[in-house]
DNA sequence: CGTCTTTTTGAATACTGTCAATTTAAGTGG
DNA sequence: CCACTTAAATTGACAGTATTCAAAAAGACG
């Protein structure tokens, strides 16, 4: 097989710092604000106004470095913070009965994650960071407090969580009726449209995660998403080497994501 | 294949009224109070105190009756109330771009739907009644104001979002990771477990649902389900006749769900 | 009682998982 | 910088499971 070369624009560059050498220091102090934040308008502000990014800013979130294979919070955690990702990429997953483990979403810059959480009191997954990462943590019962005295703030927990619920059953729609050519598809469509979200190019990006975390989450085997992915470069929907992807047909590969007849 | 007699304690008997001869009337105007109903427990009001308990019967609620068939509300549908039902059975399903139905969740006296709909302002599904049954309609607007007077109602809203987020994420793992036995069972794990809460044997239930039904929510085919409940009969797990299940070996039952090597 | 729907069962096919080997990339230490 | 080790990804062969197509049986309903 041809090697296929493509650009890579967005390699990260890993910034080694002191910290890497001093035992792990305690959260750093820094005091982001949400109205000066770049991702504003994907992030928890979106669609806010003005008072109720301000009551945000109120909150004292901090931010935190997650280097990768760092995990944020761990399944069985007490649940005292919800997280969005703001730069880098995580995901979360359950540790299944038998030891495996099952991969339940991929966060981007942006995300929420982490609303699992307020059924029990405590995490019901795990997130880990698949490349060096920061996270804001927005402690709950700050936010439960700001959600007293604002209706804004009350709309936009709830409507976060609806969002999450939506997602997951789309994640079930995948799951329930589609064959692996059309979970991958589905998968690359959507990591595209939140790349393009985000400012990224829609048509080439590097994939944060192995065949065995796609795997996981499009419930099939590694193997089985390796050879999808060769099905769709033969088929010249994409140009695929290792975890850089070029969308080569976006229609086409929209094409096979159609339900099959089941 | 020998005919299995098993006993029917649950059959619904159907309630002919007048209202079946008149054109549609408008919502009853039966005002059910929180405080009095024998749900009280499964329901919205679990493990809340008695002022809150006030205040939900303040919200002015209607009861509404479903006959089998007919729906709750609809995809796409304006976003003004969610519902709990009171009696009988509903399932929620989705419409597929190829216009094949996925059905998405069945929901039991005490269980509430609709959850899904914040996010966008519109019901994401739709729910169908699968017999006649009885459900209340809560007013989005009443329990948002009543959410800003209370920070009990706040929470209640906030608990019962991501009980369903729990609930779908445990889908998402049978889906994702399950053989056709080890769906089944956890499917009929889960309904005794949930008759059993209700009051109900958990050895032996009527489902209210059809192999259709079951084999959407699951992610297999009808004649999948029909086999491998054929095939739990043969191992001597249940006894099945129809819709009617007398399980008989319920550790049995429990040890063909354990998740697979995959 | 006949019709329609639901359920069951069979046979053949297609897809995905499993096992195994190879290739490629990445990381480590001399 | 290179040889070595380890991990990730690819590919092939084969087996097993679920789907598809088809037909028959059992209920439900007017």
């Amino acid at each position: 097989m041809s090697t296929t070369t493509l650009e890579r624009p967005d390699l990260s560059i890993r910034i080694i710092t002191i910290d890497a050498v001093r035992p792990a220091p305690a959260p750093q102090p820094f005091r982001p604000n949400c109205s000066a934040c770049h991702l504003r308008e994907l992030c928890l502000p979106g669609g806010m106004t003005g008072g109720d990014v301000e009551r945000l800013d109120a909150l004292l979130f901090s931010r935190r470095r997650v280097r990768a294979g760092q995990v944020v919070y761990r399944e069985g955690d007490r649940f005292e913070s919800m997280y969005a990702v703001r730069s880098g990429t995580v995901k979360t997953s359950l540790m299944l009965a038998d030891g495996r483990e099952q991969v339940s979403g991929f966060y981007m810059a942006g995300e929420l994650m982490g609303l699992d959480a307020l059924a029990e009191g405590a995490h019901a997954s795990t997130a880990t960071a698949l490349e060096d990462a920061e996270v804001c943590s927005i402690p709950y019962v700050h936010l439960s407090e700001a959600a007293v005295a604002s209706t804004g703030m009350q709309h936009l927990v709830v409507r976060l969580m609806s969002r999450e619920i939506v997602r997951e059953q789309g994640l079930m729609l995948l799951l329930g009726g589609m064959n692996a050519e059309e979970r991958l598809s589905a998968f690359l469509l959507d990591q595209s449209r939140r790349l393009d979200a985000r400012g990224y190019s829609p048509s080439e990006f590097h994939l944060r995660m192995s065949r065995a975390e796609i795997g996981s989450y499009l419930g099939v085997t590694l193997e089985t998403v390796s050879r999808t992915f060769s099905a769709f470069h033969r088929q010249g929907l994409i140009m695929v080497n290792q975890r850089h992807v070029r969308i080569i047909d976006m229609a086409g590969l929209a094409g096979a994501c159609v339900l099959r007849t089941h």
